[in-house]
DNA sequence: CGCTTTCCTTGATCTGCGTCAAACAGGTGG
DNA sequence: CCACCTGTTTGACGCAGATCAAGGAAAGCG
C-alpha cells in the first residue's frame, strides 16, 4: 500500500481545548452544520477513536450502541451470508457517517481498510443532542438522502450493469468521492472491489486488464489508477 | 429556487374539514408523529392527489419540486439506462414516503402500479414545516434510516444471491410489508418483479414453478401467492 | 535478505441465467 | 361467445461471468 493514512496525534477524549476547530473533516461532515455552541456540545459527547487496519468498528448483530463520524482513513461496510458470501455495501471516507441505518442492532459490519480515526458517539447521547440541535438533524437527513440516492445507483449497477460497466462506474465514483479527476487511490484489495461490485476477484482483474489494454486507464501502482480517458469511461459506465 | 407552476391534476387543496383525522395511512406514515397543531399545518400545505394505474408520479431528471406520502395503492420506483435496461429500486405502499433521495432533480422515476392516492407537498413548503416541526424531521430521518437498511439488504440480494434466493427473499419481504404471513398480494407483473430482482421474466417464472413444485407456495391466482412453508422459504432466502 | 504469505493476473473450463422461440392463459371489448 | 392483446409459462440454446488451476509480484517478517 502506497499512501499511509495520516496518523493523528493520538487524541484524548475530547475536552478542554476545542478539537473540532482543528479537525480537517469538519468541512465535509455533518458537524460542519453546527455553530460554535453546538460544536462544543457535540465535542462534549464525542470520544476520538483510532482503529488499526483491518480492525473492526462495528459487528453485524451487535447492539447498535454507537454512531461514528470518520475523520480520516477509509472503512468497508459489509453484510455476510451464512455460507460466507460477502456483499460490501459501501466504502466510507473522511467525513462519512457510520451507524445510521439501524434498529436495535447493527445490520452490517464495518472494518477499517487502513488506519482510521473517528469521532464516536453514544447513540442515546447523540439522539438527545439531535433534539437540541435541529440543524444537525437536518444535516443528517440530508446526508441520509444522499446515501439513499447512492444506494439506488448501486442497485442499478448490481442489478443491470455488466462487469465492465460496473468497474468503470466504480472508478469514476471513487475518483469523485476523493475529489480527484486524474487518478484514483484504491485503498482496498481486488477481492473487496469484487465484493462491492457483485463480481469475483478474477473478473475484476480481467476488466482492469481490458481497460488498461484499451488505453483508458494506467496502473501507476497496484493501488493507484490513472484515468486517462474519463469521458470514455463515463460512456462505458452508463452503458453507452 | 423558483417554484415552477405545475399543472395539478384535479385535487382540491386540503381545506375545511380536517382530512388527516380520517386518513388510514396516518398510523403508518411519518405524519403519524405529528400532534394536532402540526397535523393542521401539514394539511394546509398538502394537496391530495389521485393517480391512475401506470400513470407517472415523478420522472427521472425532472426538477424535484414535490414530495409525496402514499395514502393508498402501490408504486414502482425505478431507474433506466440509455439502452432501456431498467432497475426497479423499490415498491412503495400505503404510508411510504416518496421523493427523499434527491438533489435538484429526481434521480428516479415513479409510477402507480395500481390506482394511488397520495398527499403531495411542495418541497420548499415542506422544508419550512420541517424546521417548525422537529418531530416530523425525526420521523423522516427514522424512515430514511430504515430505507437505507432495506437498500443494503437489496444490495446483498442483487450482488450475491441466486435467482431462487432472490425470489424467496422477495416473497417474504413483500408479505412482511403487507403485514401478512399466509399470502402475498403481487400488484406488479412478473417483468416488474424481474426488474426489481435483477433477473428476467423467464427466470422469475421458472423459480416460481420450482417453489410451486416443491410445495413451498401455491398460486391462488396470478397475483396472489400462498406461502405454504414460510420457514423453509426463509431458509432458502438467506442461503441456508 | 530470504522465506512465507497474501494478493494479483491469466488461462481453461463450467454453469446459472439470459436470450430466443413458441405455446398458453386470462382479461377486455366488440 | 369469440377475437385480440398482454402477460405468463416452458423449452432449447448460448454466453457472461464463475470456478478451477497455476504462475508471478508484492508485502510482511524472522
Amino acid at each position: 500500500m502506497v499512501a499511509v493514512a495520516i496518523k493523528l496525534p493520538d487524541c484524548p477524549p475530547v475536552n478542554g481545548i476545542d478539537p473540532c476547530s482543528r479537525c480537517g473533516a469538519r468541512s465535509v461532515s455533518v458537524c460542519g452544520s453546527l455553530a460554535e455552541a453546538g460544536l462544543r456540545q457535540l465535542a462534549a459527547i464525542a470520544d476520538v477513536q483510532t482503529v488499526g487496519a483491518n480492525e473492526p468498528m462495528v459487528r453485524e448483530g451487535d447492539p447498535a450502541s454507537h454512531l461514528f463520524n470518520i475523520t480520516s482513513g477509509s472503512v468497508r461496510v459489509y453484510k455476510l451470508m451464512a455460507d460466507g458470501r460477502r456483499q460490501i455495501v459501501g466504502f466510507l471516507y473522511t467525513g462519512d457517517f457510520l451507524g445510521l441505518a439501524t434498529g436495535d442492532s447493527y445490520a452490517f459490519s464495518a472494518e477499517a481498510l487502513e488506519p482510521v480515526t473517528a469521532c464516536r458517539f453514544r447513540k442515546s447521547e447523540y439522539r438527545k443532542l439531535l433534539q437540541e440541535q435541529p440543524t444537525l438533524e437536518s444535516a443528517l437527513l440530508e446526508r441520509a438522502s444522499h446515501e439513499l440516492a447512492a444506494a439506488q445507483d448501486q442497485m442499478l449497477l448490481l442489478g443491470r450493469k455488466t462487469a465492465l460497466e460496473r468497474f468503470a462506474s466504480f472508478l469514476l465514483d471513487t475518483a469523485r468521492r476523493q475529489r480527484r479527476t486524474q487518478t484514483v487511490e484504491l485503498s482496498m484489495t481486488r477481492a473487496e472491489i469484487a465484493d462491492y461490485l457483485g463480481l469475483t476477484t478474477e473478473t475484476v482483474s480481467r476488466v482492469t486488464s481490458k481497460l488498461k489494454t484499451s488505453g483508458m486507464i494506467r496502473l501507476v501502482s497496484l493501488s493507484e489508477i490513472a484515468l486517462l480517458k474519463p469521458a470514455a469511461l463515463a460512456e462505458i459506465a452508463d452503458g453507452g
